[in-house]
DNA sequence: CGGCGCTAATCC
DNA sequence: GGATTAGCGCCG
């Protein structure tokens, strides 16, 4: 967002680095002093002491720092040494602050992509529950549909000879009892009770279960 | 070599 | 306490 840079004079410090920087004394002193003790390795002898302030690079330097960096994230060394020269800075001040400003880069970016992903899931999580409680729903109008005929079946064997085979026809084909993989949702005679009911809003609510079975 | 991850040290 | 600067070790 920020390409940096309300301070017309960062602008020019583009323009006229070396003379620009030269008006910004390291704030330290003390020339860029390396060497820092850690934990064990290689500690070289020489004049390894003690007192190593850290100098926080002046708001010029950062800002022109900040500014290569918006247009180039690698740092080849020829870049490098001349950033270098024209902020007053070691070559490898320049590369580190690369390297961290690139570490930092990164972690931002992750962060992003984590909030996104996280959005994401979250309206999938609220979409699934959307679709659960239509399941419900589709579930409870299937039900009712069996009822009804259920009921008119029951009408139409009424008056008729109860022992004739003819008479079993649709009940069978209603078998009540779900094959296994239509169990979840019931399905059974689902072919009948379309061509029965005509319900043309209950067929078209019900395509996209085919894509579960 | 330079890059990166990890981490200490330091600044604010 | 988070941000910045830097050292160290490892990898390609």
């Amino acid at each position: 967002m920020n390409l940096g840079v309300d301070d017309p004079m960062e602008l020019i410090s583009e323009y006229y680095p070396q003379f620009y920087t030269k008006m910004v004394p390291q704030q330290g002193e003390a020339k860029p002093r390396r060497r820092r003790r850690k934990k064990s390795k290689g500690e070289d002898g020489g004049g390894g002491g003690g007192g190593f302030k850290k100098r926080k690079l002046s708001e010029q330097q950062v800002s022109m720092l900040e500014l290569s960096f918006g247009n180039e994230h690698k740092l080849e060394s020829e870049r490098k040494d001349r950033l270098a020269s024209e902020l007053g800075l070691d070559p490898r001040q320049v590369a580190v602050w690369f390297q961290n400003r690139r570490a930092r880069w990164k972690s931002k970016k992750l962060e992003e992509q984590y909030s996104k992903l996280k959005m994401e899931h979250d309206s999938t999580v609220l979409e699934k529950c959307r679709l659960e409680t239509e399941v419900l729903k589709l579930k409870e109008q299937l039900c009712d549909a069996e009822k009804d005929i259920q009921r008119l079946l029951e009408r139409c064997t009424d008056g008729v000879s109860s022992n004739s085979p003819s008479t079993s026809f649709s009940v069978e084909a209603m078998d009540p009892v779900p094959p296994p993989f239509l169990g979840e949702f019931g399905m059974d005679g689902i072919e009948n009770i379309f061509h029965f009911s005509g319900n043309n809003y209950v067929n078209q609510g019900l395509e996209w279960v085919n894509l579960y079975i």
